[in-house]
Formats: structure tokens, C-alpha cells, sequence
DNA sequence: GTATATTTTGAACATTTGTTCAAAAATGAG
DNA sequence: CTCATTTTTGAACAAATGTTCAAAATATAC
């Protein structure tokens, strides 16, 4: 026997920059040998080809993020306050113009979603855990009374997904920060409304 | 002299929706020239290369876009209706999951934007023509008196735009196509309040 | 310590890539 | 018709692509 010497979560992470800054296409086994330090054969060895690198390394970042936002919600009592928290997050990782900074998710379902069916269930099924952690802050946030209007947390998800990716493609635009700072400010209105 | 024998035009479309399909990347040249029906010296001698060709589609899919918009626009003496329509019109073209549907800038600009400086100016300018077409709907939709709100006409416009870039690539997890209309009745709402 | 099993290495592979080019064809001007 | 100019043709190119493989290295089990 004999057990890899690399670590996993560190080449999927080192994968996963790649794929968000030049795409998957354009991402080639020369990069990613640069980036994650293996050789091609360990990279056949442990993920199969470039596609099993670029699905798990999916699910990895998947798997970041859900932290990501689970921490950053447990730092507030109030579930609307972490909703305004995490819009502004996410406004300014599009206005920092990191390429570091932006959604593998998002890039993927763009890229891929009408191309490869297995990446498009992923994709699809993660969009969905993200809608769910959404619906549950909406109802946190109509227990607290802190909600207007009748529309169902659902709903809420749905649209703030549909405003977030939105912003994201946006600020490939370069607006001035101002400009999507107002922006996300006003769908946390138009999705508390 | 000589002068060409292919319609541009027609030869544009055909790589704008080889490219709405592929992606900038996996599109090739057999494959642009299986779709054009130019050999590649044509191609090189009419647009450089690849990329002329690409530029010179984004070019044309915006032409057609803007046409287009102004069409059904022109259709409506209610502003609001107008909108109401277009935004039908919109969800219609999610719903259908036809890759000819799909909106080559906003591809473009998910593909490209952090890679390609003159492809990132050409979009933003897109956008920014965009805009400023919505602006002015927004602008006749006040004057009747159709418009609940403060907001002035350039910030609804930014917001409809950021809406219908995300209802597209929220539309590539296939959610149902009622899910998909009203989310469109909630940015019609929103973005009038 | 030896044997076994698995990973690492990195050169080599066949394809496919975007691009070029020279010859042939065809247009329009005089 | 003739000339000049430009496009079309399609084979050919070098470079880059994803992938494979056999030998070497090394960790673990006994």
C-alpha cells in the first residue's frame, strides 16, 4: 500500500482558482500541473481525467461556500442584519475584481450547463442546497418580524439567487462600487419587502 | 476587384449562435466553418481570425438585440405593458432552452470579460446601450404614470438589467417554467415599485 | 526486512487546435 | 477582351491539447 502525498483539499482549491480565472476550457493540464504541483499521471491517478478534476473540485468549492456562509451567518442574532452582511459580501467580492473572487458555481452553469448533463445535475442540486440555506434564513427572518409583505421564504430564495447571479454577471461590467452597492441594497429591500 | 461572395450578415449569425452553443473556446474552426460554410482562408481574409470573427458576431447579436427590443417595444402605447411584455418575452426564451436563445453578450461577458480587454469593452458598451434603452422605458413608463416610488429611471434600469442576467443562468438549473414566470412577474413588480 | 501495492514521474502519444499560404477562380474597370 | 485585384480553395503547418504508460519510488502490512 501506499497513500498519496498530496493533499486533496489543497489541490482541489489550487483546481479551483484555475477553472474560475481562464474557465474550463481554456484552464489546460499544463495550468493545472503548474498550479496543483502534480504531475499528469498523479492527476489521472487520483481524479480519473481533467473533467473528474474539474467535478470535484465542484464539489469542494461547494462545500467551501456552504461554510462559508453558515459561519458568517452564526455571527448574527439577527437573521436580517446577516442577510444585509452577506449581500454585502458579496458585492464587494465583485467589486474587488479578484478573479480569486468569483463563483465556480456560477462560471460552471454558464459555461457547461447545456454541455455536460452530469455537471448540470451538480450544478442544479447545489443550486438547490444554497435556495434551501436561503429559504431557512427567510423564515428566521419572518420569525423574527422582520419581514413585510406575504411572499414565502421560497420565493424569496429563488429571487435573491436570480439578483445575486445577476450582480455577479454586472460587475463584469465594471461599474463604480457605488453603483452595486445601491444595487445590493435594493434587492435586500425589494426581497424583505 | 472582387467582391465577397458570402452575406456577412448571415455568416455572423451562424457563428453567433455556434458560439451561444459552444462558448467562445470550444467553439472551433471546423466547427465555424462547418456552420459558415467558409473555408478558413475566407474567414481569415474577411475577420483576421477566431476572435475578429467573434468580435465582429458580438457586434452584429447586438444590432439584432437592439432591433429587436425596439420591435416589441414599438408594439406597445402603454410603456408598462411594453415592459410587461418584454420581460414575458424574456422568461419565454429561459423557458424554451433553445441554445439559439440564449444571450450571446451575457456569454460573452461570463466567458471573457476577465481575459479579453478590447472583448470587455465592447460588451460594457453593449451594456451600457442596454442601459440606457431601458432608461428611457422607464422614463415614458413615469410619464404616464405608471411608476409607484422614488427610484429614478437609471437605477430601475440597472436593476432590470441585473435581474434578467440572473433569471438566464438561474434558468440553466431547468426549475420549472412556472417557477421561471414568476420570477419575472416579481422583477415587473419590483422594479416599478 | 521483505513483499506488496499504490503513487509518482516524465517522456511519449495521437489528435486537434488556430493559422498560413500559394495556386486557382472570379469579379469589375478600362 | 484584358488586366488588375480580390476572394476562394484546401492542403499543409507548427504548436498545443488531453491522455497514456512503463519504470522508478515509496509507503504500508506482515
Amino acid at each position: 500500500m501506499r497513500s498519496a502525498e498530496f493533499d486533496k483539499e489543497q489541490v482541489l482549491r489550487a483546481a479551483m482558482t484555475a477553472f474560475m480565472e481562464k474557465g474550463y476550457a481554456k484552464t489546460s493540464m499544463q495550468d493545472l500541473k503548474a498550479v496543483t504541483g502534480l504531475h499528469p499521471g498523479s492527476i489521472y491517478c487520483a481524479f480519473q481525467n481533467k473533467r473528474g478534476l474539474l467535478l470535484a473540485a465542484l464539489e469542494q468549492y461547494n462545500r467551501d461556500r456552504g461554510n462559508e456562509l453558515q459561519g458568517l451567518f452564526a455571527q448574527h442574532t439577527s437573521a436580517r442584519a446577516g442577510l444585509a452582511a452577506y449581500l454585502t459580501h458579496v458585492v464587494d467580492e465583485c467589486v474587488s475584481c479578484d478573479p480569486q473572487k468569483l463563483c465556480l458555481t456560477q462560471k460552471a452553469l454558464n459555461e457547461l450547463a447545456e454541455q455536460d448533463e452530469e455537471a448540470q445535475a451538480i450544478l442544479s442540486e447545489q443550486c438547490a442546497m444554497w435556495r434551501n440555506a436561503l429559504c431557512s434564513v427567510f423564515e428566521r427572518i419572518a420569525e423574527q418580524g422582520e419581514l413585510t409583505g406575504t411572499r414565502s421564504p421560497l420565493d424569496r430564495a429563488r429571487s435573491l439567487i436570480v439578483s445575486i447571479y445577476g450582480l455577479r454577471t454586472f460587475a463584469h461590467t465594471h461599474p463604480e462600487p457605488q453603483v452595486m452597492r445601491d444595487l445590493g441594497a435594493q434587492i435586500l429591500k425589494d426581497v424583505c419587502q
